[in-house]
DNA sequence: TTGAAAGCGCTAACAT
DNA sequence: ATGTTAGCGCTTTCAA
């Protein structure tokens, strides 16, 4: 920027003026100036600026995956909000592991993000508390944080939604309904398996329920044990999309009632087409970065909860008769 | 760091040798440092200290859309080797316009990212100059930088798959057989083209050749064209993950030989299974990065020009007959 | 082993 | 309309 300014004849301050757009310079000075910008191949330090102004127009995102589909969409939807606020977006991929969770938003911290973003995968957020007494405001996506953590949230209607599932094939004729559902510890899976069971009632039966991390093998081994039993369930509540691909594959062949939760490409043309319990990642995403948004133009109201919606769509799978 | 040095009773450049794990300092000391860093819950300034430094340990990702199920894929395994090497990953999509992904290698420049990873959009890059003379690196993965740009890249056998692929449909015994691809303007889609073309040698047919925007009416009217012909397409050859999506549900029904450029998620479990040529988005992002993080570590020798082979998966629909 | 001082490139506050 | 000065929080250099 000083060479900027000896070339074009200036001080300083005009270059900086002319470069942030600050009125008050002469049309020919500015004229001047960006031409000794164009010659000299000048671009603003932002670092620089960031130091000085003390906001980086950076947002961090936490999510599990980047990969994951449901996620890439969801932080898609971040970017776009962001990017129209003129931020850029930090993200980083927690893959379920609460260490890693805590190492990214320290760095995101670290460099000063104006806020974050964060779709939590460990259950304690206390570590949050100096960042949010500091005014970085934090939210959280799709699970809530950890307990004493009062943040703005954006989850969907998980239980409801295992409701509406369940009594979709309860409706069915079906009564041996089995649930394959992520590790209980994802506050998403607990809420969902409470849908469930509170939509069964007396016909709810622990040996049709399943919960672990969804690697093919284990969750194919639990499948092949309910489907061993005396009364094997007749059709099955998939907590996942990634639980549901699974299922689909371990099923192979057998026809067997399914409803997934969360949606996926693809699942209309499968045969049978694949019911499920539809979440909008893009809503979330972008409700979530609109909170943030609100929250960083002053916005210092109580935190807000916003639940989303799920709906059912049936494409065959679900309507499949015991 | 200068409350840290008066509540410590030191100087400020002992927090710093601290913080920094430099040597010299008495572990007394580096405790006493250390435990009112933790009492303050202070944390380092990270644009402070890239100012002074000159060097971000930040790289900067352009993709064309980080929602889509391949360029994630990618994206994620750029992220883990940045990660691995200790840096922050900037990412951005460019939704396949030419202005955009140049306003976000602006914006990353301008924070002064260590590196670029780029899948161009445009088809002049030559505003990338003055940053690679100021020795940023960039590498360009999935498709090469415009003319008069001399980077790495790591780009895939797209003649060579196309020319596979049509191969295969070939000697099931097609010889009509359409492609759809991308806009020709998108180089991996020209590629691909070519390789078809070249496979099918006099049978080739322009009649039987779509390229545009993978808008899901678009194709499907096309397709519906090649239909109507007299001696209509018994096979397809679709160019990309996306058209293939839209051929298989344009198809809806009909039985066709396919074969689709990019493996995805289910291909497997549509009955006939999608047979595909596969590439490997996963070793794509991941060469990318570590080819980067070889120039920042000072290797300045010519520039390498990575090509990925591809691989034929049978799955059914590319042996149906015609 | 420890510290003092200079300065990275910019913007805010205050002249002129 | 333009310029001067101080200082953001850190690292580098040099000295003690």
């Amino acid at each position: 920027m000083k060479d900027v300014a000896s070339a074009a004849g200036v001080a300083l301050k005009t270059v900086s003026r002319v470069v942030n757009g600050e009125p008050g310079v002469h049309p020919g000075t500015a004229e001047r100036v960006r031409e000794a910008i164009e010659r000299l191949g000048y671009s603003r330090n932002e670092s620089a600026r960031v130091l000085r102004r003390g906001r980086t127009s950076t947002v961090g995102l936490v999510i599990e995956d980047l990969a994951d589909p449901f996620y890439s969409v969801l932080g898609r939807a971040v970017e776009d909000v962001t990017t129209a606020h003129g931020c850029l977006l930090l993200s980083g991929s927690s893959n379920e592991d609460p260490v890693r969770e805590r190492e990214l938003i320290r760095t995101f911290c670290a460099r000063r993000v104006d806020g974050l973003i964060v779709v939590p995968a460990g259950e304690d957020h206390s570590f949050l508390r100096p960042e949010l007494d500091a005014g970085t405001p934090a939210v959280f996506v799709d699970r809530p944080p950890g307990p004493g953590v009062d943040v703005d949230t954006v989850l969907c209607d998980n239980a409801g939604g295992a409701r509406l599932a369940t009594r979709h094939l309860l409706a069915h004729g079906h009564r041996r309904i089995a649930f394959l559902g992520d590790r209980p510890s994802i506050h998403t899976a607990a809420r969902r398996l409470h849908g469930y069971r509170a939509a069964l009632g007396r016909l709810f039966d622990e040996r049709l329920v399943s919960m672990r991390a969804p690697v093919p093998r284990d969750v194919r081994a639990d499948l092949d044990r309910m489907l061993a039993l005396d009364s094997p369930p007749t059709a099955l509540f998939t907590g996942n999309g990634r639980i549901t691909m699974t299922a689909l594959r371990a099923l192979e062949g057998r026809r067997m009632a399914l409803v997934g939760f969360d949606d996926f490409e693809l699942a209309d043309l499968l045969r049978p087409g694949v019911t499920v319990v539809a979440q909008d990642p893009t809503s979330m995403g972008g409700l979530a970065a609109e909170l943030l948004f609100r929250r960083l133009s002053g916005d210092t109201g109580p935190a807000e909860h916003l639940r989303l919606p799920v709906r059912v769509i049936r494409r065959g799978s679900g309507e499949l008769p015991p």
